[in-house]
DNA sequence: CTGAAAGCGCTTACAG
DNA sequence: CTGAAAGCGCTTACAG
């Protein structure tokens, strides 16, 4: 376990060239240079991290907050944020809030504030004002992913116009029974992203002026157990069941698919199915769906987050509100077509 | 940002005071206890980390190593681990290596090494001898999860074992034909788990006496898209054709569910396919499976490192081979059946 | 271009 | 039970 002294001995230096003869971030004579780095390399040096934190106040540590890894949304999100951070230089450490309120204060407190982090990443993660104001006081900048934040860089699609893009999609290829399978988790209390999923769904069947039935208007848990479930109540209803269904994820697609041809209905010829993210085994089940492109969307906001850090003027604006809309696009594969004639 | 300094002076005590009061681990009288307390509080005193860890080397901090983390077992394990550590009050730093061989020196050096970590849990990783030294001379115990490690600990199922119940199971309903998809992908290179698993379908087959064909041996990537091809190939082969498929992961075992179900064929009546995990997604499929308990395997391993962490004799004996199989359990749903009289 | 030295904010033997 | 002080291992103004 050398230490910066062994260096400074070896190559017969001060520890003040060997630290900036490998920071590089401060003029030092070629000769001196190589001397240091050879030593270094000799040695094995490699520098106490908490030192230079001590002495720099910087972490080079991005904390990463989200109420579930084990999803596919948060964990596609979280492999291109690590991916990205790492080639930056900075590690990620990990929170996820599946505790409740009193672990997630733990996190905001004791966790992030014990000046282990640079800044803060959250997913589908709305941080209230005391969380947000104690990080600015830290000078801890945040962006978020999922949904925007009064007074805090966003990132995040908009739920509304994908809700309203899936339902047209449908309309357009002339259904009129449509039924809407929405999200009620813990993250959705953080920013109803389920509530305007189906905002927009309602709005274009309106626009269209549709009726919507409250038999189709349905919740799940996001999974594709759970919307197997509610599928199969509605598409079994004598009277009421839809043409089409969206449902405001893919894996609540797969349910619904699933539902549908156990009852002996085919997709799409008897039922219609359009979900949204692009999961990845959307293709697979050749659902129709609305691309939100997680990873490049987490890879994103890693980068924005990193371009933020770096900027030397950072501390007069180290939190500002700035949402950024993530474009989505409509991929159509074969879950999706017009309904039967005669159907309705 | 009070500091420890602040907190000494409005509690009228010294610094020292301060910090045993606030770490419980000291003697202090019970009144410095609760005025030293008091002005924490009235501060919003968090202590700095990295001066704890300068001062102590201890980082309360480990780091997790794995090849992908938007895979299902992956991602299953990681959300265990974490909840369990920061049950104990550790904090985890993501290393994902997606990256190469290139990134992966430079996790297990610069970033491991940099001292950052007490500890390291890797997934279906194989740290080579020198990585090891090198964590053994840092003093850093590790533990690997999915294969065994000459010279360190580790909790993995036993493949070869699994791989010949899944086999088992399908010829004691009376197949005959029983295909195997295994894996193979860098995980593999790590630990041969597929192999494993295939050499117990093998050793099944060959102890009940059967003949294992070759087109009944195939590959795919772990994917349910992967092996939704091959196993439409192989079930499509009009003289080859399998009456049973063991999958080497649940993923793989939707995919050749879907592909039986695009050709017609019924699961099980005329096609049973068993797979290994227990996936989210399993109980949906009706997929019979051996179920390895990923998050409790993930619980477990994270409770031995702690375990092992605060071991006061540690220095000793840091990194020692112990290796623990993990229980697995045959769990039967409606993908497996006899199959239908007159296949063959 | 380089070095001596202060300082980052804790913990912990040591002495009392 | 408590305090003064050294020490953890870096970085960086300051002076030369």
């Amino acid at each position: 376990m050398a230490g910066i002294e062994d260096v400074a001995r070896l190559a017969g230096v001060s520890t003040a060239t060997v630290s900036r003869a490998l920071s590089g971030k401060d003029v030092v004579s070629e000769k001196a240079r190589q001397k240091v780095e050879e030593a270094a390399r000799e040695l094995g040096y490699i520098a106490s991290h908490s030192a230079y934190t001590l002495a720099t106040g910087r972490n080079r540590n991005i904390g990463v907050v989200m109420p579930y890894v084990d999803r596919w949304f948060f964990s596609s999100a979280l492999e291109a944020i690590e991916s990205t951070l790492i080639e930056h230089g900075y590690d990620l450490t990990l929170y996820n809030m599946s505790g409740g309120a009193e672990q997630r204060k733990k996190i905001f407190t004791d966790f992030l504030l014990r000046k282990r982090v640079d800044a803060v990443i959250t997913l589908a993660v709305h941080p209230d004002e005391e969380e947000l104001a104690q990080l600015d006081k830290m000078k801890k900048p945040i962006i978020a992913i999922g949904g925007q934040v009064h007074g805090a860089r966003s990132l995040s699609m908009n739920d509304h116009d994908a809700g309203k893009l899936a339902t047209e999609h449908l309309l357009s290829l002339g259904h009129t029974r449509v039924a809407n399978i929405s999200g009620a988790v813990k993250t959705d209390r953080e920013f109803n992203q389920a509530d305007k999923r189906r905002e927009g769904y309602l709005e274009a069947m309106h626009e269209a002026g549709l009726e919507t039935r409250k038999n189709w208007l349905v919740e799940a848990d996001y999974t594709a157990q759970g919307a197997y479930k509610v599928a199969k109540q509605m598409l079994g209803d004598p009277k009421n069941s839809p043409t089409a269904i969206f449902a405001n994820s893919d894996e609540m697609g797969f349910g619904a698919m699933m539902a549908a041809k156990d009852l002996g209905l085919r997709v799409p010829e008897d039922i219609s199915v359009i979900g949204i993210d692009n999961h990845d085994m959307a293709e697979l089940f050749g659902l129709t769906t609305i691309d939100q492109n997680v990873r490049a969307q987490g890879a994103e906001a890693a980068r924005l987050l990193i371009s933020v850090l770096s900027d030397p003027t950072l501390d007069s604006h180290v939190n500002v509100e700035e949402d950024v809309e993530w474009p989505v696009s409509l991929l159509i594969r074969s879950s999706t077509a017009r309904p039967a004639v005669g159907a309705r």
